[in-house]
DNA sequence: AACACGGGGTC
DNA sequence: GACCCAGTGTT
């Protein structure tokens, strides 16, 4: 028993030792790494959920940049912080991530939390970004789990367990927590993301030249493509959405905010109607609380279309022109279309106004 | 434990 | 079309 015990830890020294060479070696010059402020950290972790560094970098540079602080966040309009985000996806993300700023200027008078519980405490940050911040900012032992570090230890160990299950997940972070090196927990954690991303990646790793080769457990039992095995399958649902584009004599349209539980919450749309029927030619007074205008439908678009993960998206948008000069009401407001670019929209409805040239 | 939440990229 | 990406919050 002891002498196993002993064996297991030299070759978990031995990976944890190759993972922080082959980082020294490998590693991507990251604007992220280039700082220990917690602030641009957190936004950067924040940012990267479910999102690549390709994607994410651009949005990283502007975020700060039109943020500069956390101060300057917390007193931001939530709108503005959406706007930021447009196009990004997850949108809980901006709208948590504000709301976290607010809590860290209110219970930590400022000052981002330096332990991991008050930092886990924080809206929009769990055990990953916990475990990411904690160890960049203040070097809390704590390892990552990520995509990358799932499929890592998956496969290093040869875990054939869904790796999307609780139970699959609390096991491999244990054993990813024996291998995080204690001396320098950011470094590791660096290290076996970064690993993760480029050489063993989901597709095509480069096994031939890895150098967890022989601590390989999927290596050795030829099973590397088959890991990680996730159990989900996921199902869509079709809708389709029917856009009213109610533009005034003052070139001013009809939006309203999306809220509830539903996606986009707190970006903008203009009023809905959502139906799977086809082809029934709609009026104006099928969409939803504009009973009192007047107006003429002057073109209906194609059908614009986008793929949720869990949604397949149909949008049509109905263009009619108003008599006289629009109101705001019930939730609706006016916008000019000089307006338009100053609102977070969701990607089709995005499309559509760069086809016709507003926005 | 299962599910929803976006958009871009790859094969 | 299926799956992945520096995951989290809700039910």
């Amino acid at each position: 028993m002891q002498k196993k015990h002993k064996n297991i830890s030299k070759a978990t020294e031995q990976v944890s030792s190759v993972l922080i060479q082959w980082y020294r070696k490998n590693a991507r010059d990251l604007p992220w790494r280039h700082t220990r402020d917690p602030y641009p950290i957190w936004i950067s972790e924040v940012i990267l959920q479910q999102t690549t560094v390709a994607q994410g970098e651009a949005y990283y540079h502007r975020f700060l940049k039109k943020f500069p602080t956390l101060a300057a966040l917390a007193s931001a309009e939530q709108d503005a912080v959406l706007k930021l985000w447009e196009g990004l996806g997850y949108y809980s993300r901006a709208r948590n991530l504000h709301a976290a700023a607010q809590d860290v200027m209110n219970r930590f008078d400022g000052q981002f939390p330096d332990t991991y519980e008050n930092i886990i405490s924080l809206k929009g940050i769990g055990p990953y970004a916990a475990a990411a911040i904690g160890s960049f900012v203040y070097g809390i032992p704590r390892v990552v789990v990520d995509g990358n570090v799932l499929r890592v230890i998956s496969r290093l160990y040869g875990i054939e367990e869904a790796v999307d299950l609780p139970a699959t997940k609390k096991q491999i972070t244990l054993l990813a927590q024996t291998l995080l090196d204690t001396q320098d927990p950011a470094e590791f954690n660096q290290a076996i993301m970064e690993f993760g991303a480029i050489n063993c990646t989901y597709k095509k790793p480069s096994c031939a030249t890895c150098p967890l080769r022989q601590f390989c457990t999927a290596h050795a039992k030829k099973i590397v493509d088959q890991l990680p095995l996730k159990s989900k399958k996921i199902k869509k649902t079709t809708r389709r959405f029917h856009f009213l584009i109610l533009e005034d004599p003052n070139n001013c349209f009809l939006v309203d905010q999306r809220t509830g539980k539903d996606v986009w919450q707190g970006l903008f749309q203009f009023p809905l109607l959502e139906s799977n029927k086809l082809d029934h030619e709609l009026s104006l007074h099928d969409f939803p609380h504009i009973e009192p205008i007047k107006g003429k439908l002057v073109g209906v678009s194609e059908l614009y279309k986008q793929t949720l993960t869990h949604q397949y998206i149909q949008a049509c948008f109905y263009h009619f022109r108003a008599e006289a000069s629009l109101k705001r009401h019930n939730s609706y407001k006016v916008i000019s279309k000089s307006e338009i670019k100053d609102y977070a929209w969701p990607k089709i409805i995005v499309n559509y106004l760069k086809d016709r040239e507003l926005l």
